[in-house]
DNA sequence: AATATGGCACAAA
DNA sequence: CTTTGTGCCATAT
């Protein structure tokens, strides 16, 4: 049993990783943490994003493809518009070919022993 | 310490 | 395909 907490760096980290004009998603980042079904807590660290504007949240997006959030669902639209200058084409507030943008993280352990059991 | 908020994901209809 | 409802977790105040 380990702690429960998302490591807020490594969730930074990990979306610091992800390359222009690519997106990813809570989901996959969540999981890339080691936290797969802790999305929700992901967009929470975003929110504050304390690591601004290191952290590229406007990169992520949702697991359907959707933009997703932004400031209480209120600039997705800004949202939009800085992925598509990044190359990543939205359209009507979904991405085009999101699959195509779509970038997987690894699960990188960062300076932490994985110390696997 | 507890409440409210929130930038999600998935399933079902 | 769209919409609704639920579950999960962490943050901020």
């Amino acid at each position: 049993m380990k702690k429960k907490v998302i490591d807020r760096r490594l969730v930074y980290e990990l979306l610091k990783q992800v390359p222009k004009g690519r997106v990813t998603t809570y989901g996959a980042l969540a999981r890339a943490v080691g936290h797969p079904d802790s999305a929700r807590a992901i967009g929470a660290l975003m929110r504050s994003n304390p690591y601004a504007p290191a952290v590229p949240c406007h990169r992520v997006v949702y697991s359907d493809g959707r933009l997703g959030g932004y400031g209480g669902m209120k600039g997705a639209g800004r949202k939009a518009r800085m992925l598509a200058k990044e190359g990543v084409k939205v359209k009507n507030g979904r991405i085009v070919d999101f699959e195509k943008h779509y970038f997987e993280i690894s699960p990188q352990t960062l300076s932490s022993s994985p110390q696997s059991v």
